[in-house]
DNA sequence: ATCGGCATGTTGACAGTGTCTACTTCTCAT
DNA sequence: ATGAGAAGTAGACACTGTCAACATGCCGAT
């Protein structure tokens, strides 16, 4: 019988909530190849094989973690809706409502770009995220939020019914690209001031386009 | 002295290239993070650690991977624009060649993702890639053969001039965004057709916008 | 109440990786 | 011809993911 035993049980109680949460930190400072089963293991304060008790391998801790990264990305979007003032036109709400996906898209990209490679680093076995995975506080997924600011759109007419299908593609690609672009891709070292007017630009594009 | 020399010199004479290729063929089964230095070494016939007399780091070795990747980007997008058959109308012509530049840049991340993702995949310590470095034939890199369409665009009065400056930024982003999502990103299985119909939309809305 | 099954966590091992230091071989300019 | 330096080798270390064998202790059936 142990004297003064370890404060710490045998068995941790949630440890593959500890794990994710680890997974989370080391993807936000460094990336999704940051996030390394061992690692996460440490931060746990737990051995390293313990993590295959709650996941097959990496690539399902990962998945994991891209996911919680993906619904950070969808609450920022709705906080970023809600943030806006009440306009009294429909039209031009529903515009700035979109706008704030597109701006909130890019936001989350540039102030947490681990977070933001790790939501799109699910790994190759997996498909994408099932439903009511990758969502934020309203249950909807960050491609669902901007479905649903096209279809405002279309009720308040600013765009044309027929358009409306498929028009998340190109909303979506566009942004996503800059995105990329911006963090990881040639326009890396663009300056704010450079990069403020290539926002502007593709999120004009993209409004006359639809 | 050896009676029956080995036939491989001690000295290999262009390990180097030897090296790129290794990696090249790599980063093409498998992507950016399969361009592994013992792996290329391997490939190449050498000691694990002969790589280092020719690249400080993994990473330096990778760089000059994504750069020929860069560069057959280049390739393709030069050769579609060469396949157009003439057209008499200088507006339809440039219409066509800004068009071939966005369906080759797809083309090339559909048909050879691990190439594509290498391409794009350059460390963080370096900024992006020097001037001659990932052209084509024609000594331009596909940002440079872009904004030669849309020059193009600007003198057959298809594209106003005031609206030329950063059109780059709208275009590069709605492609690559598009490569983005189909190759690794939420996209991943959407069924051929289903792509043709998105990949037709995102060029409609940036003919469109732009 | 207790006892055993089973989920949970640990230990140790193996192959693979990048990178360091020390060493060997060969080329080429003097 | 020779020796300095470029090019390649050998061995080591720390780190990773993953496997197999083992230890622990919770919880329900008895």
């Amino acid at each position: 019988m142990p004297i003064v035993t370890d404060a710490r049980p045998y068995h941790h109680g949630r440890l593959r909530e500890a794990l994710v949460d680890a997974g989370l930190a080391l993807a936000r400072a460094e990336g999704p190849d940051a996030v390394v089963l061992r690692a996460a293991s440490r931060a746990a304060a737990v051995s390293h094989n313990a993590a295959y008790r709650h996941f097959a391998d990496r690539d399902e801790l990962l998945r994991a973690v891209a996911e919680r990264c993906m619904s950070r990305l969808a609450l920022v979007m709705e906080q970023r809706q809600d943030a806006l003032e009440p306009d009294p036109d429909p039209a031009a709400r529903a515009l700035s409502r979109i706008d704030a996906v597109g701006r909130a898209y890019l936001e989350f990209a540039a102030t947490e770009p681990g977070w933001f490679r790790t939501a799109f680093a699910v790994p190759d076995k997996v498909n994408s995220f099932g439903p009511g995975e990758g969502v934020g506080a309203r249950g909807l997924s960050p491609y669902a939020l901007l479905g649903a600011g096209l279809d405002d759109l279309v009720e308040v007419g600013v765009l044309p019914a027929e358009r409306r299908p498929g028009a998340e593609y190109a909303a979506w690609s566009a942004v996503h690209g800059l995105a990329m672009l911006f963090n990881d891709g040639p326009l890396r070292d663009l300056p704010d001031t450079e990069r403020a007017v290539a926002t502007q630009i593709v999120l004009d594009v993209v409004a006359r386009g639809l």
